[in-house]
DNA sequence: GTAATAGTGTCTTTCAGACAGTATTCA
DNA sequence: TGAATACTGTCTGAAAGACACTATTAC
């Protein structure tokens, strides 16, 4: 390798390990939930799915091969987050952590002995840093779902503007008012001109984004 | 150090170096404009201040000593933005570049040979990604200059009105509407009873962030 | 029929933008 | 005095919230 501006060369840096640890979340129950995994001889220590990145890897391959590996999951579009730096953060050494954010329909986790998904609102102790990194993904995810209809693409197309509605007081944690989401959401919408029973009353319409 | 859940140790894994890179902007001749530097031998290649981490080192602090070094600025508040991590970003081999912003006033930075402030419209060609990194950073510190008044201290307090239009009209390279910024940043500011001539006409009151 | 949900029309409030009118200073 | 800038008050139009009314279904 050839040397920098100073003079020296690469090797002559130290460098830090590097880890990509990502919140994965999603809607159930009406709010956000998130996944925890924990290592096979842990029984009590739940953390988020992560991994160190390998050789000339890019971070979202890293994070793609992590949540495939720890928790069986192909991730979608994770998105970078923050990095976490703090040189006492791990017990193991120097650890620089890229936290990201991805989310994903509740269908798509597996089910498993050392995956856990739990409600935002009630996260247990969670290793290192992750607590912080789970907020840092529920205010990105939930600025998301102030503007734009469902822009995780949570909900199966077409839907109906109530579905839609329920999603994003899901994902905001309160409830919206029915007329102004309409008018808001209606402008980025595709009407499909079918409709849909959603058990009694007037069938309602259905969308898709537009 | 012990190993970790996989049995691996923290050395097996593969380690990036991890750069620094910091877009300083200021405020010239109404509209911002970023601080490139140039190494000494090379008469033609500019870029943004940086620098690789060193052990055990905090990301903010890595900024504030390069720019120290390089650019000879006391930064006052980085703000992380993102991390750029193509394989192929830097030839002397993986490099992680984790992007910064910081704002500072156009006093406080030092005239230099190796060091340039040139309007965001009119950046040159920069080495590595650090164009990218500028758009970054533009986007924002424009995106704080929405919501509050001068965030990034650059007025000296106190500050009439229509200083702090000027000055929010250069960053976010638009003009406003007097009327509707007025009524924006007032209940954000503090008055101060005093008040302040500037060239002809009514003197304006003199207001502190509040 | 009644209850429940979907969708439309309209009223009120709020706020941005426009602008007129007043206040205060310099030339 | 007139020009320039600061500030205040009011009008208009757009959008949010509230709500009444109609439409369509299950029971």
């Amino acid at each position: 390798m050839r040397p920098d501006s100073t003079g020296r060369r690469l090797e002559d840096y130290p460098r830090p390990s590097v880890a990509v640890d990502t919140a994965v979340l999603t809607v159930v129950e009406g709010g956000l939930a998130a996944v925890l995994v924990r290592a096979q001889g842990d029984r009590a220590e739940w953390r988020l799915p992560g991994t160190f990145l390998h050789e000339g890897e890019r971070l979202r391959d890293a994070v793609m091969r992590s949540l495939r590996a720890k928790a069986g999951i192909s991730g979608l579009r994770p998105r970078q987050l923050h990095v976490f730096d703090s040189p006492a953060r791990d017990d193991r050494g120097w650890v620089l952590s890229v936290a990201h954010v991805d989310v994903v329909r509740v269908e798509r986790l597996p089910a498993s002995e050392n995956l856990r998904l739990t409600p935002i609102s009630r996260l247990p102790a969670l290793k290192y840093d992750h607590r912080e990194i789970v907020g840092f993904a529920v205010d990105a995810v939930r600025a998301d779902y102030l503007t734009a209809p469902d822009p995780a693409d949570l909900l199966e197309s077409p839907f109906t503007i109530r579905q839609l509605r329920l999603l994003h007081e899901a994902v905001l944690g309160e409830s919206l008012v029915p007329d102004t989401f309409r008018r808001a959401m209606l402008p980025h919408l595709r009407a499909t001109g079918r409709v849909r029973a959603e058990g009694r009353g007037r069938p309602a319409e259905l969308f898709e984004r537009g």
